[in-house]
DNA sequence: GAGGACATGTAATGTGTTACATGATTAA
DNA sequence: TTAATCATGTAACACATTACATGTCCTC
């Protein structure tokens, strides 16, 4: 009965203290909130709740549907949200890095440099993508959402993916402009 | 008998493209190459170099040492080099974001922002502290390989670094002086 | 003589995704 | 009728870290 540590359970108790849902209702909220930055596959979900269940951090309730199967309410207890918030509080843990496109940029010297630039430009078209996302949901963040205190938080986290993609895009053309340089060499002189 | 797919046996033949090497050897060139956007553990290397010894993909040879342990060192085979460049073709797999930084943040109004604060400027060092290891780094790295093929690559990988953690930086700025700012207005008139 | 670098490897454990299994309802 | 959405959950697999196990040489 650890529990403690992993973030995983501690995103499930995140989101529950936004109101009580189902295992399927969390799937779905983390794809319209947190989406950008966090994501937890039902493998993790089921289980993990059953398992705060046990530890008596959240509270299941089964409302029966005729037909479909039973959906599973879970909400905080207070043991919950006290969990939450001593989780809140601990420093954040920083993750091993890693990035696959660095790892290939980095030993692009074995491929032509035409094949490092479609992997830059792929990026800088994801990164493009994000951005007009961003905006969109700022947007209707603001509106639907005028009055709820949590919103500045939300608002900065979608902030750090504005200006994450905004740099990347400056960096992916850059470094096109520098691939490019080294494909003319390459076929130019010497 | 896969092998195709994970990128870590591909990274491994990656730094071995660079030169034999033993297990060990990749552990202490991972953390002075490519340790800002990728890491291994033994538990990986040594299992890994095995199993792509089995696929033919690498070399093994043992140098043998009075008193210490045998060293195995590992070349990569024209097989090998063959499926490191097949791999850097494929276009890159994007992973799942996670940053555990923006999951406490975004349930930040559960506590009081000052602990989000703290979050923040913890982040804010640690950036600041990274941009300053890179300006060492291309120091370095300029005029001990300064005709290396490879030296416009490995630029490449420390220009995202520093463009991420210029931008960092300053959203970490932004948004100490709005939860600041939150903080404020908790404290003074509702 | 204590600690760290050198050097290899395995076992236990943790963490996570994907595929599978099941089945109703609803929209194209 | 075909597919998507709703809805729950397990099992198999993949991937990764950490701790353990072992032992030498070198430096302070």
């Amino acid at each position: 009965m650890k529990m403690e540590g992993g973030a995983t359970p501690n995103a499930l108790l995140g989101l529950l203290s936004l109101g009580p849902m189902s295992g399927y209702d969390i799937r779905q909220l983390i794809q319209r909130s947190i989406g950008h930055f966090w994501s937890e596959s039902y493998g993790q979900i089921y289980p993990g709740l059953k398992r705060l269940a046990a530890a008596g951090l959240v509270e299941k309730k089964t409302e029966r549907k005729k037909g479909s199967p039973d959906r599973h309410v879970y909400s905080l207890t207070a043991d919950g949200r006290e969990r939450l918030r001593r989780w809140l509080k601990l420093p954040v843990e920083e993750a091993v890095p890693r990035n696959e496109l660095l790892l290939k940029l980095f030993f692009g010297g074995q491929v032509s440099p035409s094949v490092s630039r479609e992997h830059v430009q792929a990026y800088l078209e994801s990164h493009e993508s994000k951005l007009r996302a961003y905006g969109a949901i700022a947007k209707t963040l603001r509106k639907e959402e005028t009055n709820d205190p949590q919103l500045p938080f939300w608002l900065m986290t979608l902030s750090m993916g504005r200006h994450n993609s905004a740099a990347m895009v400056k960096w992916c053309k850059e470094t096109m402009a520098e691939l490019d340089r080294l494909e003319r060499r390459r076929k130019g002189g010497k």
